[in-house]
RNA sequence: GCGGCUGUAGCUCAGCGGAUAGAGCAUCGGUCUUCGGAACCGAGGGUCGGGGGUUCGAAUCCCUCCAGCCGCACCA
């Protein structure tokens, strides 16, 4: 399985072939009945479309499902029979399941076909704020956001990553001149160790404590907005640190966001005066109580009243919404995107509902651009509550590393690795991703979720590590063969139902991977992947593989390299490593 | 008050309008003198928050109520 070089082939899914199959017959009595075709424990699978075919055709539905089956043509991939009150279960010939597995060994994309319609995606996600830390609330949006890039990347589609980070408003004052106390040096001394907080909280005591300062800061923030040369010199210095910073972070954590993705608030600033024009030239914009908003129907307040989005301030100044609506514009207009997501946590779901619909008025986002929310509930500590540290301050992101990458590689000193100390090191902080980001990415996306550290480092149940183990274990197989060996030509018998469980397991991956792409819910691929990790483990305890003889020795490696390239190919589009030896 | 999200086993979570609601952890009980054992098999444990409705069929769709979290005019 090493230095194998693999072509890409067209696989056709295995669902997708019987539900072609099916539909057609389905066609005969309604076009474009859905055969509703689903996975099944009566079965591989089943069709449960007869009934509602047979309600709308006002017959019995047996009857219909019996004249169906004799106009369905299923041409050797399965048999067919007919079950309770009108299923279809469906098992497949084993010819079928030899051919798709033989097409899958040969397959680089293990049947995942790249999109048919590549276009460009906007993803924006993480947003950290300039001189303050990340912490676990920032962690859960990274991480999603992240596996989305990986899986849209895959499916051969153009991504532009947005680091949407907060780097400009108000606290740019205090902060500005915090600096100037300091001195460059000592700032950057400061940030490069990565007290973000520390610069904020004394920043942020001054200006509470002391008003000359105060003022000062007052005059920065206008002179900063006002484009003055010296004060946007040292507000880059600022945004420059965090940045780099904000690398090690997505360094140490394995995410693909670059410096270059950073496109921070104060990049629209030169745009926000447009939107304003624009909105009144649609005749959009509502002055009320001194402020430009844009009424938005179905948007009301506390009191019943409606609801504005507040484009500009009545001090002139632009919110949060403006930007939000220039960044809409630009990338539609400027970026050509066809699909804009927006990876940011639930709080927010009113302001972007309102920011989309106004977008849609203002005809900034066409019809056929796909623009979403995707939302991501909340992290809670074991009480429930918000994620905290016990004084109550929020946890520091790369404390929270830190602390998983000790409890692996604790695991392993434990477990007797035996690895030199540099090596191990590494593979704890492979471990300690896979553990933090496994624990984001395998719940629902909305709903929120319980961060238990002892849980996601576990080497059991339903984690990171136990996908990677599990991938290593299959990859021990290889380092133990004797000789050379090739998948190319295998048969795949599949007389043991263990290896006939797992081979059904390999077969829907590609359904797997647009399933959670279509619903940007990447936890569906978590699902799939800890269920094939689980048909391997019983195939491993019943079916030796070593020992085996001769063709069944032949098909059980080619099952095992399968599971493997799966696993590896499945955990790199969530953005988790799957080494070779844990 | 209005709106949004959530409510499934002791805990953490899956569940696509379909048949008997499933995992993991924890608990209890087994298996194997491991090829590779951080393994496997089994058991107990459920008014799917409550109540209506739609449907041949509802954890899933609709309504309503309850509980929790979040948002609701110039911070982002």
């Amino acid at each position: 399985m090493t230095g194998r070089r693999w072509e890409t082939v067209e696989v056709t899914s295995t669902y997708e072939l019987l539900r072609g199959r099916l539909a057609d017959a389905f066609d005969t009595f309604v076009p474009g009945a859905d055969p509703v075709l689903r996975t099944s424990d009566h079965g591989d699978y089943q069709a449960n479309g007869i009934m509602a075919l047979a309600k709308q055709l006002g017959r019995a539905p047996r009857d219909v499902a019996t004249e169906l089956v004799a106009r369905l043509d299923l041409g050797g991939l399965a048999t067919v029979e007919i079950a309770g009150p009108g299923f279809l279960n469906l098992t497949l010939e084993p010819t079928l399941l030899s051919s798709q597995l033989r097409a899958l060994v040969r397959d680089a994309r293990l049947g995942v076909a790249t999109s048919a319609s590549p276009h460009t995606v906007v993803i924006d996600y993480s947003a950290p704020n300039v001189a303050k830390e990340m912490h676990v609330g920032h962690l859960r949006g990274t991480v999603i956001g992240d596996a989305l890039a990986r899986l849209y990347r895959f499916m051969g589609h153009t991504v532009i990553a947005r680091n949407h980070v907060g780097d400009w408003g108000t606290p740019f004052g205090m902060l500005i001149e915090h600096l100037v106390d300091l001195g460059e040096d000592a700032t950057a001394a400061t940030l490069s160790i990565g007290d973000l907080d520390g610069f904020y909280r004394a920043a942020r005591a001054k200006f509470d404590a002391d008003d000359t300062f105060k003022d000062r800061s007052r005059r920065r923030v206008v002179a900063l907005q006002a484009g003055d040369e010296e004060t946007g010199r040292l507000w880059r210095v600022l945004v420059e640190q965090s940045v780099r910073y904000f690398s090690a972070v997505y360094e140490k954590l394995d995410i693909t966001l670059a410096p270059s993705d950073v496109v921070g608030e104060s990049y629209y600033n030169n745009m926000l005066e447009d939107v304003v024009r624009d909105l009144a030239s649609a005749g959009l914009l509502v002055e009320s109580d001194g402020a430009r908003c844009v009424f938005a129907p179905g948007f009301t307040n506390r009191e019943g009243e409606p609801l504005p989005l507040i484009v500009q301030k009545r001090d002139e100044g632009f919110g949060y919404a403006a930007t939000d609506l220039a960044a809409v514009r630009d990338r539609v207009q400027q970026l050509h995107g066809d699909e804009l997501l927006y990876v940011v946590g639930a709080p927010q779901a009113q302001h972007f509902e309102m920011v989309f619909s106004v977008a849609r008025l203002a005809r900034w986002l066409p019809e056929q651009v796909r623009c979403e929310h995707v939302i991501f509930g909340n992290v809670l500590g074991a009480d429930r509550k918000m994620f905290k540290t016990r004084s109550g301050t929020t946890v520091k992101l790369v404390s929270l590393i830190d602390e998983a990458v000790e409890r692996a590689d604790a695991t392993l000193v434990a477990r007797g690795n035996d690895m030199a100390l540099d090596e191990r090191r590494a593979l704890a902080t492979q471990i300690a991703r896979a553990a933090v980001k496994y624990a984001d990415l395998s719940t629902e996306r909305q709903r929120d979720s319980v961060f238990d550290l002892d849980r996601m480092v576990s080497f059991e149940g339903d984690t990171g590590p136990y996908l990677q183990y599990a991938h290593a274990r299959l990859r021990s197989i290889f380092r133990r063969l004797p000789s050379a060996w090739d998948s190319e030509g295998v048969e795949f018998v599949l007389a043991h139902e263990a290896e006939r469980s797992l081979a059904m397991g390999l077969l829907g991956f590609s359904d797997v991977v647009h399933g959670a792409l279509t619903t940007l819910q990447p936890h569906r691929l978590c699902v799939y992947l800890f269920d094939l990790a689980q048909r391997l483990t019983s195939f491993y305890e019943a079916c030796p593989v070593l020992t085996s003889q001769g063709a069944l020795r032949d098909e059980r490696l080619a099952l095992c390299e399968l599971t493997a390239r799966t696993l590896a190919l499945g955990l790199s589009l969530l953005g988790i490593e799957a080494p070779d030896q844990m």
